[in-house]
RNA sequence: GGAGAGGUGGCUGAGUGGUCGAAGGCACCGGAUUGCUAAUCCGGCGUACGCUUAUUUGUGUACCGAGGGUUCGAAUCCCUUCCUCUCCGCCA
C-alpha cells in the first residue's frame, strides 16, 4: 500500500507511474475521498472533545450533590452525532484503505519501461549452454525413463498440475533443499525458519496476496485459513506490528516451503511435465532493511540466488522486469532464468524483489532510526530457488547421451555419495 | 473436544465506573554526583491519526487482545469473538 500523503504531495507523479504500469488511476478521486475523510475526522475529534469536557464536569457536580440532568441530555444528543458521524467517517476510511489496498506499488526509476514480458532487458547470463553432441530430451522423457517421477500416479490423487518423485528423484528433491539452506545460512547470513502453511487473511493481506489474488489460492473456509503460495508471506508477516530495533537490521530469514497456487487462468501455458503446477517446494528468502539499504540490498539478495545455481554448475541469466511485466507489490525485480536445453527454453527459477515500504506499511513492519522515530523498513525477497524448474534444468543440462544424468559434485554428498541417476 | 484461569506500555505489574494514557519496578536515554567501576539523585521515556507548524513546537482525538453494547462518562459493567496458559480426553 502506498501512502495517501505521497499522492497529495505529487498527484500527478503518481499517475504517470502507475500508468508506466499500464494503469489510469482517478488520483482525483482518491485526493477528494481523503480531503473527505479528513474533515470528517477533525469534526468528530471536535464532537468528541466537547462530550469529554461536559462529561468531567457533570461528574464533578453530580460529586458536589447538583443536579446535571440538564448537561446530561445535552451530552446525550452530542453523543448520537458522535455516533453518526464516526460511522461516516469509518466509512470513509475503509473505502480510501479498499481502493489503496488494490492499487500496485510505484516502479522504481531504475525500472526499464515496458509493455509485456517481451520488453524485460537480459542483464547477464552465467555459464554457457552445455555442450550435447545429441538431441537433448526434455525432462519428462527423461524421468519416466529413470523413474523418478509419477506424473500418472499423482493425477489419481490429486488430479492434473501435481507431481509425485519417487526414489533418486525424491532423494535429489530433499538434497536440493538441504543444500540451498546450507548455504544460505551458512554462508550468506540467514536465519532458518519453518513457518506454518496455512495463514490467515491479514497475513496475505499484508505482503498483497489479498485483497486482489484470491482466486489464486486455495483456502481452508471452515477455519478461515489459506495454503500459503510462497514462504514470502509467513516470513515476512513474521514481525507483523514489530518494531525493529536500527542494530537488528538487517534481518535475513530463509525457509523451506511447499507453496500452493491455483494457477488459475493458465491453461496451456507451459503445463508439460513439471514446469508449471499446483504444488511445488521452493526455499525463499526475505530480508528486512533500511530503506536506504534496500537498492544495495537486491543485488545481494539476486546473488545468493544465483550463488545456488553458479555451484551446481547451471547455466543461467538474469532479466529485469519491466514497468509492465512487473508483480503487483514490487517495485523493481530481478528474474532468472534456467536454459532448459530439452525444451529449448529459459524456465524461471528466481524472482528476486525490493518491495520498498508497500508491504511494511500494510503489515506495519517499522524499526526504529536514528531520531529514535519509527519508520516503515524495505521488505525483499527472493526464490532462493525454485525447486521444481530446478530439477528440470538438472535433468536437462546434465543428461547424458544414454539418457543418465551427472550429478553436480556438490550435490554428491547430499544424495550419498551417489554421482550419476 | 470438556473444565478452569488469563490477555494492560520494550518487559514486569497495579488498577473493578469519572480527575487514568494508565501507579510502582526493570530496561533504556539525558543530566548531576563520584579517583575508576559500582551505587545514588534529578529529569525524560508508547503508537496512530487530525489540526497547527519550518517534518521545530503546540494542541486535540483514539488506542488497556479484537468487535459490539450499556452509560453524561468504560481499562473497569454486559455480549460476541480470537489468542495464551493449566488440567482432562484424543492423537503424530
Amino acid at each position: 500500500m502506498l501512502d495517501i500523503r505521497t499522492l497529495r504531495e505529487n498527484p500527478d507523479a503518481a499517475k504517470a507511474k502507475w500508468a508506466s504500469r499500464g494503469l489510469d488511476v482517478d488520483v482525483q478521486a482518491l485526493l477528494d475521498l481523503d480531503d473527505h475523510r479528513r474533515q470528517l475526522i477533525t469534526r468528530v475529534e471536535e464532537l468528541q472533545q466537547t462530550r469529554n469536557s461536559s462529561s468531567k464536569e457533570i461528574g464533578l457536580r453530580k460529586k458536589a450533590g447538583e443536579d446535571a440532568s440538564e448537561a446530561m441530555e445535552a451530552v446525550r444528543k452530542i453523543g448520537d452525532q458522535i455516533s453518526a458521524l464516526d460511522k461516516e467517517k469509518t466509512e470513509a476510511t475503509q473505502a480510501l484503505e479498499t481502493q489503496l489496498m488494490s492499487l500496485p506499488n510505484f516502479p522504481h526509476a531504475s525500472v526499464p519501461v515496458g509493455h509485456s514480458e517481451a520488453d524485460n532487458p537480459v542483464i547477464r547470463s552465467w555459464g554457457e549452454k552445455p555442450e550435447q553432441a545429441f538431441e537433448p530430451k526434455p525432462h519428462w522423457v527423461l524421468a519416466e525413463a529413470l523413474g523418478i517421477f509419477e506424473f500418472e500416479r499423482a493425477a489419481t490423487l490429486s488430479g492434473a498440475g501435481f507431481s509425485c518423485l519417487t526414489g533418486a528423484g525424491a532423494r535429489l528433491s530433499r538434497a536440493l533443499i538441504s543444500f540451498m539452506l546450507d548455504l544460505h545460512t551458512g554462508e550468506h547470513g540467514y536465519t532458518e525458519v519453518q513457518p506454518p502453511f496455512l495463514v490467515n487473511d491479514d497475513a496475505l493481506l499484508g505482503t498483497g496476496q489479498l485483497p486482489k489474488f484470491a482466486e489464486e489460492l486455495y483456502r481452508v473456509p471452515e477455519d478461515g485459513l489459506w495454503l500459503i503460495p510462497t514462504a514470502e508471506v509467513p516470513l515476512t508477516n513474521l514481525y507483523r506490528d514489530h518494531i525493529f530495533a536500527a542494530d537488528e537490521l538487517p534481518r535475513n530469514l530463509t525457509g523451506y516451503t511447499p507453496c500452493f497456487r491455483r494457477e488459475a487462468g493458465a491453461a496451456g501455458k507451459m503445463t508439460r511435465g513439471m514446469n508449471r503446477l499446483h504444488q511445488f517446494d521452493k526455499v525463499e528468502m526475505v530480508t528486512f532493511c533500511k530503506p536506504a539499504d534496500s537498492y544495495a540490498r537486491l543485488e545481494t539478495l539476486t546473488g545468493h540466488a544465483e550463488a545456488v545455481l553458479q555451484k551446481l554448475g547451471l547455466h543461467y541469466r538474469v532479466i529485469t522486469l519491466c514497468t509492465g511485466d512487473i508483480g503487483f507489490s514490487s517495485a523493481k525485480t530481478y528474474d532468472i532464468e534456467l536454459w532448459a536445453p530439452g525444451q529449448q527454453a529459459w524456465l524461471e527459477v528466481s524472482s528476486c524483489s525490493n518491495f520498498e515500504d508497500y508491504q511494511a506499511r500494510r503489515a506495519k513492519i517499522r524499526y526504529r532510526n536514528e531520531n529514535g522515530k519509527p519508520e516503515l523498513v524495505h521488505t525483499l525477497n527472493g526464490s532462493g530457488v525454485a525447486l521444481p524448474r530446478l530439477l528440470v534444468a538438472i535433468l536437462e543440462q546434465c543428461q547424458q547421451d544414454d539418457g543418465s544424468i551427472v550429478l553436480p559434485e556438490i550435490l554428491r554428498p547430499y544424495m550419498g555419495g551417489m554421482e550419476r541417476i
